[in-house]
DNA sequence: AATGAATGAGCCTTCATTCAT
DNA sequence: TATGAATGAAGGCTCATTCAT
């Protein structure tokens, strides 16, 4: 992830050895399962150096404190979360706009449903970390490759792509976490991403016409 | 709140003395100061004691341990929450649907943006909470409340209301969580309320037909 | 019990008029069923109170401190356990020897297994307490109720007459403690019973001839 | 001691290294130290590991939690008691009955006496403990040896020789704590120490005949 | 006199971090 | 370089005791 951390987050060394970055990965898999088995206020640097088969002063030497090993655990999981997001958006150059919002939201829903405990564990392990930076740099990402994907295709307003793209994402992202977390059954659940599909596609194919009309009521109770 | 809560998270008497009702007040706010000005891991009892301006023992004649006081803090803020939203709801009956998703929309967006840092802080103190109860009886509320309130409408597909009730919902909440933790400056994020307004009204208009074709595509990438 | 207690423990009031003593009494025996229900480190004053049906002022108003109550208690366990031994022992007077051992094992052990669970919560309750007034009163009361018995009957060796007393008593009340604290079956204690009854009056009936050669043996290892 | 504890009770690490020995010595001489001084309630963790020199996490490395550490403190007394009359016991084997019980009560009385404020802080200590198992493995090592060394000598009464031991036993050790807590004056307790050997001498002397009589009397009041 | 809410010192226990080996 | 025993600050919680009502 490119993100620059915040100073005192940073991991240690750079793993550039086989050996540390087994070591390193070994701590990375071990974090996970102690947070999966014990929760998030019960992970313990002994603990994860157990489970990871490394000594607690071992693990200091690559992770200077504890919140530096959560950050880039974070930094880890999002990183392939984008990358995975990115391969997503690439396959899809070119296709049809529903195309492309079905791939978005199938392929977001898919990445969270697959370890969606690990998933859990970590938003809880996040938690008073300082991973604005973090986040934000997936945010970056996430919007360069949906805004090159969906540039390939013909868009009917492009006067305010950026504003579609970014409500977009944020509509797909948060109900999508807001799905899980209310442990809907999966076939609820499933019926929810379809209409998301047809909410954004939509969209999408509104014209900018109406939009007068829904800004003159939009004033709240 | 009709939640039955977990029973180790129960609150110890329930203050029913004018005095009683004052000093969990203070409480209450005193937690919500520690959770803003100190962050949820610093959080201790004492120091929430300490600022409510009463001892620890007070505190703990109230709320069994700490757990029960955070679980308390967030019932009363979901409370508060769904008694508001219930209010927009009520008042936008036999409006029309445009009217009443702009409601629900700026009517959680303001609530939540009125104390933006208690919204995120309590998000915070809830990791690690089973808390489930607490959202699931949020949940029926709203779900109570804008079913209420849609059928009040002419409804064009009638067929599926329970589905696209929790789709709005799921969508319209986690959305708003989601700028909210992305932090994005007020202007954008005023404009993706209005988008999201549309989306969810160009989502209601949207017939019937058409579905078949966006299923056809969901196959995921 | 005519002990001069140490001064700290001493109760507030004596408790003269009828309201005062149900009370006290009340007092008392929630004391044991906490003691029973909870163990003595769970002994709490509120929780005595409560189930006394008082409030933690109002048993204040009688016992200075939780020291002075569970020494009350002690105090009347011990009178009404030595108001009972000393019944015994009058009841004997002019029998033949071992109807008077008999009379006091049988007694003291009854007293015990009457209400064995009472018996070990006092005990442990006492720990701690400052109670050595206490049992030398008890002591001396026995002492004097077995000496007045003894007396009264045909006595081989007057010479150590208080030796033998002191040794009886010792034995009586130290192997019914033990026996109680190794929770042996109901079987075997009533056998080792007899036992001590037995050896009780072959040692009365030994004469002081011999006593010479068992002292000759008496060097330990 | 070959008590199978309960579980919760277990010591955490079994000392092995040379360092780790002497560790856990010193919190257990501190432990001694300290009940001695303050009494049982007031011997604390903090105050225990500060008497030993170290630091409380380095306690709580050896034992679980403060009840361990007095369970084990418990255990080495025992266990070491045990031994020792093991070797009396032994020494005697083929002596005569008398000389056995003056070996068996003055060996266990000297055991006492020489640490006796230690032995009884360590009651004290273990009231409120499941020492259970300690205690049964205790009776069931003296059982052994007392048996062993008892039938090395011309027994008179073959037939209920595990009664006559079991009885031996709880007397003699009942009456020793039962002396010692009375805090006679030390002249009188040697008095005493010899009056319980001739009585077990008696006792065993006592043919089987007469035991029809004292149990037809064996009656209580 | 009775009540019981309030107090706060002090207890047990955990765990991030260090450093001698 | 790896180890893991040692540290000790800090947290959650209890409970004897007081005192305003």
């Amino acid at each position: 992830m490119d993100a620059s951390p915040p100073r005192h987050l940073k991991a240690r060394k750079t793993p550039r050895q086989a050996r540390s970055a087994s070591t390193v990965d070994a701590i990375f898999e071990a974090a996970i399962q102690v947070l999966l088995r014990d929760g998030t206020h019960r992970l313990t640097t002994t603990r994860v150096a157990e489970r990871a088969g490394v000594s607690v002063g071992t693990m200091y030497q690559y992770f200077p404190h504890k919140q530096a090993l959560l950050y880039a655990l974070n930094e880890r999981y999002l990183d392939r979360l984008a990358e995975r997001m990115e391969k997503v958006c690439r396959e899809r150059h070119g296709n049809s706009l529903p195309d492309m919002i079905a791939a978005l939201v199938n392929g977001y829903w898919e990445a969270k449903t697959e370890r969606s405990e690990v998933t859990r564990a970590l938003y809880s392990s996040a938690v008073e970390l300082d991973n604005e930076a973090l986040i934000n740099a997936f945010a970056r990402r996430m919007d360069a490759a949906t805004g090159a994907m969906l540039e390939s295709a013909p868009m009917p307003n492009r006067a305010n792509i950026d504003l579609v793209k970014v409500t977009l994402l944020s509509v797909i992202f948060g109900t999508v976490r807001n799905v899980f977390e209310r442990n809907l059954p999966a076939e609820e659940q499933g019926a929810i991403r379809e209409e998301v599909i047809r909410m954004c596609v939509a969209y999408l194919s509104s014209a900018d016409d109406g939009r007068m009309e829904t800004r003159a009521s939009s004033r709240s109770a």
